[in-house]
DNA sequence: CAGTGGTCTAGACCACGAA
DNA sequence: TCGTGGTCTAGACCACTGG
């Protein structure tokens, strides 16, 4: 237990404890050193990583508050899916459905979100779980960024590891909603037609170059994303 | 543009750009001492903030070397309904359609998480947004943890600002699924039967006691998340 | 065993912003 | 104005662990 961890659950017990409300304000730094007898940088160290959790907040000359609990955010994990699936005690494969090479243009209107101008690879293909269907993929790739990409056979090798080993992502953004599956895709995954899906889109870019663009869809009873938030 | 800032940009443009690949063993901090003519515990703080972020990670005498890009994680925002309604320009309200104290463990299944023993507030009740239905909600409140929840008139108020602001949490979990809306549903939320629905499921504890499980229900068209990954 | 990162100290200067 | 937090320095000791 180093001391700035026991300063950090001094102040986090009387914050979920109720004893400092939002709006209080905790002591100074200087007060903090004298209570602990450590030195001041060891305190500051301590708050910073309060801030960081959103567990106080912090002005100059004013001192240091208990945060209004604000919007909710989370940290959600996104494994990919050889992982998930091996985790599960099931064997990987992926089936590549379709693949061409065409104008990032021609692509969804998402794709424009990466700011790509010349031609991606488009693909689409299925994750298995010990051969049974587990999630349908559609992904353009942007060739100006990723040139190899052309050269690669995905057949067996999911195109999301390919790339993760390939071209670290320094940016990304995520967008989950719900869809009805449509006919193509409940064939895809054998599924009745118009269960809901989770539908999980991801824009990844490497050192503000676009990356790729994928969609992701998940039959609804088949999986969930799990977000979990503590403070520190 | 602190010196701490400039080295971790150093850092990181050089892993972005490729450079660096993953597994590439980064200088030491005395070696970055040196180049940065900085004191030891500026780059010590640089490099923190990269570990933090996941772009590098740390062993005691080999160094610190390039991450392997891990599972994907993200930041999740999940505002509260209101403040979504109302940042939308429409005006909110909450309906209450159900409510009753019954032992939490006649609640549903999930309420088991939270691991309340005595009565909880049962409600149900619909957020609305200029008077048409935006979201479906379904909560407990532990009322061991929270027994002023039994007095309070929940009538137009939305019961999870209520509790924000009653009864900070500290700690929080999340579920986000896909599912088919059923007939309660499509007539509360004024959708078709069977429309995907995105359902966001929450926990939520403070110092290790349960205080609420709620879940709430979006349809899939009126609705997403978004998550947002960027290092640093 | 030797060198790394992890933690800490006891100072310092400064910008900000509440009073 | 002047106390606060933000940043930094130049040391120190130590636990861990790779070679």
């Amino acid at each position: 237990m180093t001391i700035e961890e026991s300063i950090r659950r001094h102040i986090e017990a009387r914050i979920a404890s109720g004893e400092w409300r939002p709006g209080h304000r905790i002591p100074f730094e200087h007060e903090l050193v004298a209570e602990f007898g450590c030195a001041r940088a060891t305190v500051g160290k301590a708050l910073a990583a309060l801030t960081r959790a959103g567990l106080i907040e912090r002005r100059r000359k004013a001192g240091s508050f208990v945060a209004r609990p604000h919007v909710q955010s989370a940290v959600l994990a996104i494994p990919d899916i050889p992982a998930m699936v091996e985790a599960s005690g099931k064997a990987y494969r992926f089936e590549l459905r379709a693949l061409r090479i065409a104008p990032a243009a021609d692509g969804p209107p998402e794709l424009a979100l990466l700011g790509g101008k010349g031609n991606a690879l488009h693909l689409e293909g299925l994750h298995l779980a010990d051969d049974a269907p587990f999630a349908f993929e559609r992904r353009a790739i942007l060739l100006d960024t990723v040139p190899e990409a052309a050269a690669v056979d995905f057949v067996g090798e999911s195109p999301g590891s390919w790339l993760l080993h390939q071209i670290p992502w320094t940016d990304a953004q995520h967008r989950i909603t719900a869809v009805n599956a449509d006919r193509a895709l409940s064939r895809a995954l054998d599924i009745s037609p118009g269960l809901a899906c989770l539908s999980v889109e991801r824009w990844t870019w490497r050192a503000g170059r676009g990356v790729t663009f994928v969609r992701q869809l998940f039959p609804g009873d088949r999986y969930d994303l799990t977000a979990v938030f503590t403070p520190s």
